[in-house]
DNA sequence: GTGGACATGTAAGTTGTTACATGATTGC
DNA sequence: GCAATCATGTAACAACTTACATGTCCAC
């Protein structure tokens, strides 16, 4: 069920500073973005059904200088829900597409040439999320929130830094190999 | 377009000893699983599709001991459209879902221990997962199979190996972080 | 006679994306 | 007057999964 894990995230980022859908799509792509996606396809059907299982309620609120909007607050039933489902153990490991991989797989079909330039490019892409993350890390170290947010979220970018430079070396040694042919 | 690539795996396994949708289906699983998974529900309608566009051929063969079975050919055509896939470039990174960062992203919500156990949890999995990919690797060195097919396959296995590897050394830093909080 | 490998296929459902529609307000 | 940001929403589509239906042949 993702789709689970899809409302659990919406119903977090409530206690998390997020009360809008608007909000909740900024925060998912600044933040969540490199574990989890979402649209506003998604946002706004799943925040009604947050009000309709008692999880969340809503209140129209008009703002100067800006349109109005819906706020949703977690309620004590949400609360709960939330933290039920934070103790549920994960079953399985994700696994991802990778059209590199999936190229890859088939290169013997094509010149080495091509295949290296293919592997570079990925580089530099992972280097580019390398960098955004760290980026990321910095600026929470030096902005105000409290401590107990920030010592998560920054855990959570450690893992993508992690990750992303074991790719990075992959990369290097591969091409090396490829070389080396 | 992931369909598109879904479309050039299952051609590509035409060229790599499957012609069948239960031996493709069969290699998926075995082999492509940690960057690319596939069902019946589109094997077999994507067969047809090839044929239809002229990449694939199929004649249907009895064989001693075992049901009847649809032998799928690649044709020039379907060659040709691979290799001009495989030069087609890598637009972006693609991301996972990853339900443990997701939980870790609300885990102040909860009692560190249990968080602990939870990473403790997915520790174990990366390392079975390490320890299959361990031996894939193994048995391809071991057995028959041309070079430049093994070469390709071997590469593959390396990514999941080093960026495996890596998310266990984050599970076990992060568990010693929360356990001196 | 039953379980397992081999084999093909589809219908319904799930999940998610994309593109569109609408509109307030501010600053250039 | 136009672009940007803030704001909400939906309809159509795309991709994929699950569950089901069907059947052969072999070995135990």
């Amino acid at each position: 069920m993702t789709k689970e894990n899809t409302q659990f995230a919406i119903l977090g980022l409530l206690t998390s500073g997020c009360n809008t859908g608007y909000s909740i799509k900024q925060m998912m792509d600044g933040s969540l973005t490199h574990f989890w996606k979402i649209s506003y396809g998604q946002i706004y059907p799943i925040l009604k059904g947050l009000v309709d299982q008692g999880y969340a309620s809503v209140r129209e609120t008009s703002q100067e200088g800006k349109p109005d909007k819906k706020e949703y607050q977690i309620t004590d039933m949400g609360r709960d829900a939330l933290r039920k489902w934070l103790e549920h153990p994960i079953k399985e490991l994700e696994t991802t597409k990778n059209e590199l991989l999936l190229k890859l797989f088939f290169s013997r079909h094509q010149e080495s040439q091509v295949t290296i330039r293919h592997i570079l490019q990925y580089q530099q892409k992972l280097e580019d999320r390398y960098h955004t993350y760290h980026t990321i890390k910095n600026n929470i170290s030096a902005r105000h929130m409290s401590q107990a947010d920030a010592l998560y979220w920054i855990i959570t970018l450690d893992y993508g830094l992690a990750t992303t430079k074991a790719a990075i070396g992959w990369c290097g040694e591969t091409i090396s190999k490829l070389k080396g042919e």
